[in-house]
DNA sequence: CGGTTGCTTGAGATCCATCAATAGGAGTGG
DNA sequence: CCACTCCTATTGATGGATCTCAAGCAACCG
C-alpha cells in the first residue's frame, strides 16, 4: 500500500479506465486492493508460451508486449499488441491454457490481477463494471480493425493504419508528445504483425517517409501529417472510440 | 412461455453453454425468462449497419449471419461468422454504436437479450457466469485464429482451415451429420471472409477437391479426410476447445 | 423466356515474397 | 582504441501467389 504501488497503479491502467466511466478515488482504492505485487519481465522474454496456464490477468503498467501464434511451418503472426494500460486477457476469465504466446517487446512491468477478484469488484461497482466492459469492447473493435487490415489493406495502408492506431492508443495513456511516440518494434516485428515480409515492410516504410506523412528515426515515430496518413490508410478514429456515452446498453 | 419458445431456446444457445459448465433445468429457465420475443430476419437483410445502436445482444437460434466491415475503397472484410448458438456481442455489454454491419446470410431466428439482464443473471449464478465467460474466450480464440489465417496462411490453407473450424463449431450444436454440413455461403462470401478474391477462392476450392479432402456440391460441404485437411491447413482443434475443465481461473 | 446470380476458365498484370548481398551501428573483448 | 560479431536496416533481382479483367456457362425465377 506504499506510495510506490499507488503511483504505478494510478498510471496507465486506471487512467484508461477512467476514460470509460466516472471513477473516483474509492474505485481506485478498491481496484488497487486486488492487485498483486508487480512483476517484471526483461525485453524479449516470454511471459507465457503456448500451452501454459496463465496465473492471472496482467495489466501492463509500462513497456510493450505482444501476443503471437505460430504455424507448424514456422510462420509467425502477432495477433495483439499490449500497451501500457492494457489487460492481457478479458477481465473476467482466464483460459485453462493458452494457445498463443506472450512475449515482452521491451522491459515490462505488469500488475497481476485475479479475474475472480475483478468480477467480484465489478459486481459491486457499476461504474467499474461499465469501464471494464467498455475496455473489452474497444479491444474487440481493435481486433476487427486488424482483421480488416490483414484481409483488405495494402502493405503501406497497413503500416499507416498501424501508426494511426498506435497514435490514438498511446495518446489515451499520455505516451504521445508532439505527435511522436516511441515505437519499440523492429521491422520484422511489424512484418509479423501486419502479415508481410520484413523486406516489404522496409520498402513500404520508405514510401510513407517519401510522402512526408511520417518520420521514423531510431525507435521514435513521428506523425508529420495525421490527416493525410488517416486518409491514405483508411483509418477511422471512431472505429476505436466506442466510449461516446456512459451508458452500457440495457 | 409456450412450448414453442422453450423448444427453440433449448436448442443451440443453451446447448452450447451447457458444454462449458454444468447447467441444469433451473439455469435454463432463468435464462429463458430474460429472452425477449424471437425475431426473424430474411436472408440477405441487414440486422444492423455501421453506425446503428444495437438494441440487444442477439443469440442466433437458427441460420447464419456475419459481421463485416468495409473500406472506403469498397473492399469488404467479413470479421466474424455467427452460427446457431452464437452471441452477436460479448454477453455483458453493448456498444453505443457499432462500426461494422451485421447481415443475415440465411433466414435467421434470433433471441434478443438485454446484456444488463444477462449480467444480472450471471451475478447470481456461478455456473452460468462461467459458461458465458468461457464462450467469450472461445470466440476470442477463434478471432486470433482468423488473424493467423489472414496474415500467414496461403489461400488453400485458409479455405481448409475454415472448413475444419466450421466442422467443429457446427458439431458442437449438432449440425454435422456424417461429416457433412450445410454451408450457406457463396464463393464471394468466402473470399471476403478469407481476404481473397472470388476467382482465387474458386481455384483453391478445386485444389481441395482434387486432393480428395472435401467435396462441396450445392450448399453441402462434406469433409472426406479430416486428418489430411487439418494437417494441410495447420488446423489445431485445441485452439478452439478451451473448455478442458470447469474452473474459471481464480 | 430474358434476366439475374453464381460458378468456372483464361490471360495478363501486380503486389509481395524470397534469396542474397551490403552496410551501419552497438556491444564486446583484447 | 581496434577487431570482431551480431543485429537491424537497406537494396537488387527474380519468382510466385494472387488479383483483375473478361468471357462463357449453368441454374434458377418471375
Amino acid at each position: 500500500m506504499g506510495i510506490d504501488l499507488e503511483t504505478q497503479l494510478r498510471s496507465p491502467f486506471f487512467d484508461k479506465l477512467k476514460l470509460n466511466a466516472p471513477l473516483d478515488h474509492d474505485d481506485e482504492r478498491a481496484l488497487r486492493a486486488i492487485v498483486q505485487p508487480l512483476k517484471h519481465y526483461d525485453a524479449d522474454t516470454d511471459i507465457f508460451v503456448e500451452g501454459d496456464t496463465p496465473y492471472a490477468v496482467l495489466a501492463i503498467m509500462s513497456g510493450w508486449a505482444c501476443r503471437y501464434k505460430t504455424l507448424a511451418s514456422g510462420k509467425r503472426q502477432i495477433v495483439a499488441l499490449l500497451l501500457p494500460g492494457d489487460l492481457t486477457e478479458p477481465f473476467g476469465a482466464l483460459p485453462d491454457y493458452v494457445d498463443y504466446s506472450l512475449v515482452a517487446l521491451t522491459s515490462v512491468m505488469v500488475a497481476p490481477i485475479a479475474p475472480a477478484h475483478l468480477r467480484h469488484l465489478a459486481k459491486n461497482n457499476a461504474h467499474l463494471e461499465s469501464a471494464l466492459w467498455r475496455d473489452l469492447l474497444m479491444t474487440q473493435a481493435a481486433n476487427y480493425e486488424r482483421m480488416l487490415s490483414l484481409g483488405r489493406r495494402t502493405a503501406s495502408e497497413r503500416l499507416g493504419h498501424l501508426f494511426c492506431e498506435l497514435y490514438y492508443r498511446l495518446k489515451r495513456v499520455n505516451l504521445v508528445a508532439d505527435g511522436a511516440y516511441d515505437l519499440p518494434m523492429v521491422q520484422s516485428d511489424m512484418a509479423d504483425l501486419l502479415g508481410l515480409s520484413t523486406v516489404h515492410v522496409n520498402r513500404s516504410l520508405q514510401e510513407l517517409r517519401a510522402s512526408r506523412m511520417i518520420s521514423l528515426i531510431g525507435r521514435r515515430l513521428k506523425i508529420l501529417d495525421l490527416e493525410a496518413l488517416e486518409d491514405a490508410s483508411f483509418f477511422v478514429p471512431s472505429a476505436f472510440n466506442l466510449d461516446r456515452q456512459q451508458s452500457l446498453g440495457i
